[in-house]
DNA sequence: TACTTTTGCTAACACTGTTAACTAATTAAG
DNA sequence: CTTAATTAGTTAACAGTGTTAGCAAAAGTA
């Protein structure tokens, strides 16, 4: 037959086709100016066409946060070597969290926007637990090395990605009288930092 | 005559009118409900009236930018003793931050949400220009206690606020996967790391 | 009293997300 | 091969959004 094939083939092109088209939308005009009237232009099709692929708008966002948190995670890995000193990983943490926030700033947008309820769609997001547990982890290598210190871990944990998220976010919403340094070397005082505070 | 000075007094209880009922329903049904037509019906007047005290909606928002700042700006101000020593005074400049965002989470959001066109609204806050000057003095303060270190205030300024705004914004979002722990601990950790990074 | 200004309204325009109802094309069954 | 069933895609509507033009009524001034 291969009739049906060829039609969830069609299926999964047009929404590949919302997608794309809605991440060149966002991309020139923002999150704020993404309509589901547009992505209809875009694709050539009229707008209930949308709601086959997509359950709603919140959907098609909610389609993105999971990509960007799957991107989150390829670019920690990528920085993360795994023969560098537990003391330099974080570093090499921190600048892949920063080189992904540089790439996919729309991404981080819709991911960690306040405000938006976004933040639902977070949940149950699989890149999340992963990266996650490397945070964990590294923290619990980190931690060893400093047998003396009572270390709270899941305290850690969480200062360890708001430091990552302030840096960022920063750099994002480019505040008022706030010079422009590279945010780069703030992230990198930042964990600079971080470390100390377990070490010593 | 009195009779321009009651009608001023008038228009501006409308406004007023206008700012304490877009709290209300902000503080109800959050910032992404907040519509012209709906303060209108809550003041009891037609909407065109609202664009007479207000340019736009983005009019109204900004405001609460405005209100915001200074009221983070008080609160900072309230937490600080100036009495105490320049660490302490980190720890209590990083507590009137974290009060701000936990008496005030809606004015927060719309402060330093992300994406939304709001942060422009925030260029020319006379607020914004205090606190800075609050934080960069007593970085100056503080990296006197160590003179053997070069230490780029301007970076230190910005990776302050970074840290702030990163355990405050994982406050609010609430991320899954990130156990409850308590966020004052969490920026009371932070900031003891921070002031170590200048000191050590 | 007549004129002018202010005040506030209705109604519209151009958008938004979402869905019910319909048509036309395609597929499967008799 | 024709008929029935399914699917694909459409138009048109509903309820909501921000914003504004045009008008009527009230109030203030001469």
């Amino acid at each position: 037959m291969g009739v049906s094939e060829r039609k969830q083939r069609q299926h999964e092109e047009l929404r590949n086709q919302i997608i794309e088209c809605s991440r060149e939308i966002v991309e020139e005009e923002g999150w704020a100016n993404l309509s589901i009237r547009k992505i209809a232009d875009a694709i050539e099709y009229s707008v209930p066409v949308i709601y086959k692929h997509f359950e709603n708008k919140e959907a098609i966002t909610a389609y993105f946060v999971q990509e960007g948190f799957q991107n989150l995670l390829n670019e920690v890995l990528a920085h993360i070597d795994s023969n560098a000193s537990i003391e330099d990983r974080f570093q090499q943490l921190g600048m892949g969290y920063y080189h992904f926030a540089e790439k996919f700033p729309k991404h981080y947008e819709v991911m960690f926007g306040l405000g938006i309820p976004t933040c639902e769609s977070a949940r149950n997001v699989e890149s999340i637990n992963q990266l996650s547990g490397i945070f964990r982890s590294m923290i619990k290598e980190l931690s060893h090395k400093n047998p003396n210190k009572e270390i709270d871990q899941c305290l850690k944990y969480r200062t360890l990605w708001s430091l990552l998220h302030g840096v960022v976010a920063f750099e994002l919403l480019a505040l008022p009288g706030v010079n422009p340094v590279c945010s780069a070397k703030a992230l990198e005082d930042v964990v600079d930092g971080y470390v100390k505070s377990i070490l010593f």
